[in-house]
This record gives C-alpha cells, sequence and structure tokens, in this order.
DNA sequence: GCGTAAGCGAGACGGTACGTCTTGTCTTCTG
DNA sequence: CAGAAGACAAGACGTACCGTCTCGCTTACGC
C-alpha cells in the first residue's frame, strides 16, 4: 500500500480507463465483495503494479468509479424553492441508493471504510462531505427565508431528512421508495416548520 | 459454512465459552477487521473444526458475543410513560453504539452482513428485530394513548428515531452525544406531536 | 524460506509424491532455470503453501528428486579390484553426468547452490560427500594394496580422476564419452602408480 | 534482449563505465545473484534501456566487468620453459579462483550459462577459450621439446591440470592453495613426462 | 551552423513469480 | 470417540524485477 508518488502526467489513459471499466463490471458481476485487485487487472489486460501505483486500495478504485455518477444523479435542480429542492433532494438520493447498481456497492465501501482510515477520509471527502454541505446549503436558505425554523441546527435537520435512507439501506433494508422519501420530508417538516407556517395535511 | 448439524447435546461448554471469550478479547484488541478464525482458535485453545462446527462465518461468532449484552443494555425501564420510554430507549441505544468496546463492531457486523445474507438474517432477527418490535410496540402504546399522531406510519417514527444513530456511527462519524439523542427526540416529537399537544421547548 | 518445522509425521505421502513427481517432469519439459514453485504446486494439485512447508527453495524439492537416483547409479559393483572398482566408478560418473535427463539438471543445482548456502550445504552433504567417500575409500584400499603410490593424497587423487568430468560438463561442454574416462584413468594412473609397476599402454 | 544495433559511435563513454562500475560495486556488496538491472541501473544514474540497449543480459555486463582484468592476472610471464610456464599458469589460475572479490563471481557466470546460451558462448569466447589456447599452445610447445609426453592428447592434459581448480571452486569449495597447484602439476606431470625423464620426487 | 536523428535518464507499462496469509476441509493423534 | 492440532488445496495478497515502451532532453552528425 506504499505509494512513490509517480507523475500523474505519464499516467497511461488508456489503463486508467480499462481499470475503472473493469472494476465497474466485475463489481456488477460479482458484487463488491468478491471482487479482488487481481481479478480487475486481469480484466483490465494490466498489471496489477498499474493498479497499485495510482490506487491504495480496491476500495479507492471503486471509489473512482462511482463517485461522479453519484454526485451527477445527485445534482439538485434549482427550483427557486429550497424546501421543494430539499425534497427532490431526498428524493434523489434515496433513487441513487435504491439503485441496485449502486446503492450495494457504495454500502459496501462504506463497510470497508470502517477499516480502513484513509478509503474513510476519501469516501467522506469526496462523497459525504460535498453531498453534506449541498443540503446545509438549502437548509440554511431555508431557515434564512423563514420556510424552516431557524432554531433547530443545520446538522440535527440534515441528518433527520438524510439518515433514514441510510438506515434503511444499511440496517433494515426496507424499501427505499418515493412514497418513503415524502414521508420523511413530511415527516421531519411538520417538526421543523415554523410555528406559523406548519404543514397540517 | 457448512453445517453438518451436529448433537448440540455434546457440545463442549468449556470450549464454547473459551471461543466466545477469545473472540471477543481479540475483537477489542485488533479490531473486528483483523480478526481471525485462526486467531480465535488459537486463543481459545481450540481446534478451528470446533469453530466452523457451531458458527457458519466470524460475524455468526462476534454476534453471539455481543447480542446478549447490546440487548441487555437497551432493556429499558418501563415508566409508565411511552414518550419517557422511547426517549430513554433513544438514549441507551446511542451510548452502547457510542461504546468504543461495542459500536464499532457492531459496525462491522452490519457491513459484513451486506455480503453474508446468513449473517445479515440472524443479525435481522437477534438484534435488529427485537429492538425494533419493543420500539413499534412503545410507539403504537403511545399513538393509542394519543401522545403520538396516529396518522404517521409506525416504522416511519422508529426509522426517523434511531436512524441518525446509526448515520453518525457509520457515515459522518459524528459524535452520539445525550444531547444529539434529545435533539433527534425532541424534533421529530415536535413533528410527529398530536397537534393539541405539541411540545415547544 | 522460513520453516515452522511442521511434523513430518502427519505429512501427507500423496502430496509429497505428486510434488516430486511434477517436479521431475516439469524439470524435464523446460528445465531446471524455468521451474517455477508455483507450476510444481500447479501440475501437482497442490498448494504452494505445501511445498514451502517441507522445502527450503526449488532446489531443495530437485535435489530430492535426483540425490536417490543418482546414487543408484553410482553404485560400483566391488569386483575385487579398488582399481578397477575406481576406473568403473569413473565410467558411471560419466555416464550419469552426460545423461540429458540427468547431467544438465545437476549442473543447474550446483549453480544455485553457489548462491544458497543451505542448498550447497544440503547437496554437499547428500549428493558429493557420499560419493567422494566411496571414492576415498578406494583409493585408499587400492593404496594399502600397493596399486597406488601411496605418497600422494587421497583428495588429490580424487580431484584429479572426477574433476575433468564437471569441468567439461559445466564449462567446456565436451563429450563425456567412456573413452574420455578412460583417458582420465589412464593418465592419472600412470602418475600415480608405484614406481614398480607402472602400466605404460 | 532484443538488440537494434545502436551506433556504438555515439555510445556514451560516461554512461558506459558508471555501469561497469556500478555493476562490479554492486557484485562485491551482494553478490552475482541479488544483482538486478534495475539495481545497475539506478547506481549507475542510467536508465534501464541503456543497459538492454549495449547488453543482452546481466551477466554480460558482468563478463565485461570481470574479462579484461582476469587475463591480464593470467598472462603468464614466458621463461623460456614451457613447463614452468604451465606451472605458473596453474598457479596464477588457482590464485584468480581463489580471489573472493573474483571467484565466486566467475562462478556464477558459468552458472548464469548453463541457462542461458548466448551467455555461454560469449563466456567461452572471451575468457575460456583464450585461456586454453594459452594452455594448449604451451602443452604442444612441451611435447615438441620432448618434456611431455607426446602420445597423450593435448585437451586431456589441460583438462587433467586445470579442472581440479574448477572442481574445488564449484563443486568441494575445499581451498586453492599454492600447494594445491603445486600438488596437481606435479601428479599430472609424473604421468605425462616421458619415460626417460620421468621427475621421482 | 542548423535541423534532425540518435542516445540518454527516467520511469510507466504488461507480466511472472515470489513468499506469505487466510479460508474452510480433511486427517491424524491423543486424552 | 470427541476434539486439539494442524496439514491440506486454493487462491489473493502486496512486492520485486523483468524486458518493452514512451517521454522530453541533450548531444553531435550531415546537409
Amino acid at each position: 500500500m506504499v505509494q512513490r508518488t509517480p507523475n500523474p502526467q505519464r499516467r497511461s489513459a488508456r489503463s486508467h480507463a480499462a481499470i475503472l471499466k473493469a472494476a465497474y463490471e466485475l463489481c456488477q458481476q460479482q458484487g463488491y465483495a468478491r471482487l479482488t485487485i487481481e481479478g480487475i487487472a486481469a480484466r483490465a489486460g494490466v498489471g496489477k503494479q498499474t493498479i497499485y501505483r495510482w490506487w491504495p486500495s480496491k476500495g479507492a478504485v471503486l471509489l473512482d468509479v462511482f463517485v461522479d455518477q453519484i454526485l451527477a444523479r445527485l445534482d439538485a435542480a434549482d427550483t427557486g424553492s429550497p424546501l421543494d429542492d430539499l425534497r427532490r433532494r431526498v428524493h434523489t438520493t434515496a433513487e441513487v441508493l435504491a439503485d441496485t447498481t449502486i446503492g450495494p456497492h457504495i454500502a459496501s465501501l462504506l463497510v470497508d471504510a470502517q477499516a480502513d482510515p484513509a478509503l474513510a477520509k476519501e469516501l467522506h471527502e469526496r462523497l459525504v462531505a460535498p453531498a453534506r454541505a449541498q443540503h446545509r446549503e438549502l437548509i440554511r436558505t431555508a431557515q434564512d427565508r423563514g420556510e424552516l425554523r431557524a432554531d433547530i441546527d443545520v446538522d440535527l435537520i440534515a441528518d433527520t431528512l438524510f439518515a433514514p435512507l441510510w438506515f434503511r439501506l444499511l440496517v433494515t433494508k426496507a424499501e427505499l421508495s418515493p412514497d418513503f422519501a415524502d414521508s420523511i420530508v413530511d415527516t421531519v417538516m411538520s417538526g421543523t416548520a415554523p410555528a406559523q407556517a406548519r404543514p397540517r395535511r
């Protein structure tokens, strides 16, 4: 897992792409747990060292595989209403996590990260933190506009909105339906709406 | 992982206990990820086969190690107020997950279970389902007594209350403090209290 | 190359035999240099660890493969005349070294041993020393009987008789014919015969 | 191992020298077996390709390192007596082979050559054949002058004189002392001297 | 005296084999 | 005769070098 920090300028785009492609395909075929660096190297037609040269672990490769496509799918349209944007965001997050070509693998990455601080750090920096930053921004805007109670901690609202999605994915494995996403938002909103504007569905 | 279903009557209590003890100690020392069946067998002074005979996987052993002590610590005192019981329950769950001799290992078990359906099933049946059953019972009682809105799905309330704890443990690794537990309960309660009894702290 | 000194009693005769057989066959097919522990394990249907458990190196396996059959072929008939026995011995040694299923591999073993003291030691103890002991015995007997000059060092005579065979095998790669064996013996004998019985053929 | 036959005129004398120097030093430090082309290139501050451009193998580099200094040290003074020259030649050969900065490496080269015909050829042409040519010349002159029996094959005498040195270096690893060199010559001479002039020490 | 072709240091590349590790099964010996 | 001890087949691990292949750079011919 040592990195001699090779020169990124000379990196072979061909190999890079082949590795990500092979990793993605094998992950879909066999699942994250059965994936091996040997297997990726073999399918990509690449030396193992080429993988070790550029990634510190299997998880890091998979992070590269998934992070862009996930962030792209999460990108919320700006509707002008931060509350609507937030609801939309919960929906798309639920969709992505429910997608069987993504959700289980992200869950596995999360698992791997429990035992691999470097992977945990990268996962956080590239996936968790950016997503959360957007959530906090939306929440803060809503609070500023008086659409959400301002006396509740931003992080707490974010956790309450998104945690149930991960909880179902990882713990109860219950369905991550759009209805569920809606229910969460409704429930949380009704507790966090300003007193004068509490929705009463 | 094959089980020849040996006669449980002839099981050696001595070995059984030694295995659980060794597994617990090694788990504390090295962490779940570095734990091996070989290591457990060696420390327990037991043949590997004796472990494979009675447990299908490393995770199953660890489940045996942790499940009883966790459920014992979660057992809520019945205060007569289901809402208070529920709040207490969130608190004790947060405490258990925050306990560094338990939380990380449960997290690891959960991770392992993502790739091992048998382990997932057992984890669910012995830990997740019992705890959730109690939660649902408390919620339903509170709804019956009119202390919680009855038009919100029991599971949804349960998810919203407990998911943030797991989310912080697994994803954001933020602190699982009693205050956080309180905040969750407050927030969720304010959204799920009946209209006429909404708390307004 | 570490040996945990496993219990030889529990050694699998099946695997042991399969490994030696595979090593022999691959050695004949590809030659010693292209031989690989991986290859032997694969052909023998054996785990690599099983080879590493019982042999410290590739050369050690090959030594086991060849040592018995070589010593068997060298075993000289006792004709009653130590000089004749000695001559016969030079002949059989030349034959064995000239045998393309043995000579090149022994040469390679010798080469490997130059860089591997453990292998060198074993090669010496199991092959070189036993053969030399027999040579010295024959020479000493001949000296006692007055058939060889007694004022010449036993080792020197042994070296002079057998060294040219190895020299041709390793250095000049010239033919190791029976005639050559005879010529060596004749030449050396004519210098080492007692004055009164010098052959003059 | 392919050579695009580069232009020797443009060869960098600097690199050439650095490579030979690095190879020599590393060979002394680590021994021939642990020597690598990568290591030589690194120590010489040279690209690997520059080595592969001018030498087909590690052995070829080492041959260049040793061949000149060996031949220089073997160069016999012409005393007028071919027999004395021959004896002197056996002495210097023993000295060179006994030199721990040369002998073991030459032995290793010989070993490598067993599996590398190109190296074997070059080793023969540049080291073995020239030395042998001189030996044969001396022997033939001695025979012409009647100082050695003319009915014994030149090659046979050469083998008998020099083979024991290599034998001790490669096989028995016994001492290559001047006394040993003398003993060989004495013994062989006493068998190959003409009948009328046989020495009788 | 200028451009171009080569050699050069550097090092990424696809590979092979290494020796170690762990898994889950099978075998043997022992209390 | 149950179980500890541990050998076994399998195969992934991460490392070391292999020999080939670009890269820019610099050197020195030949036009």
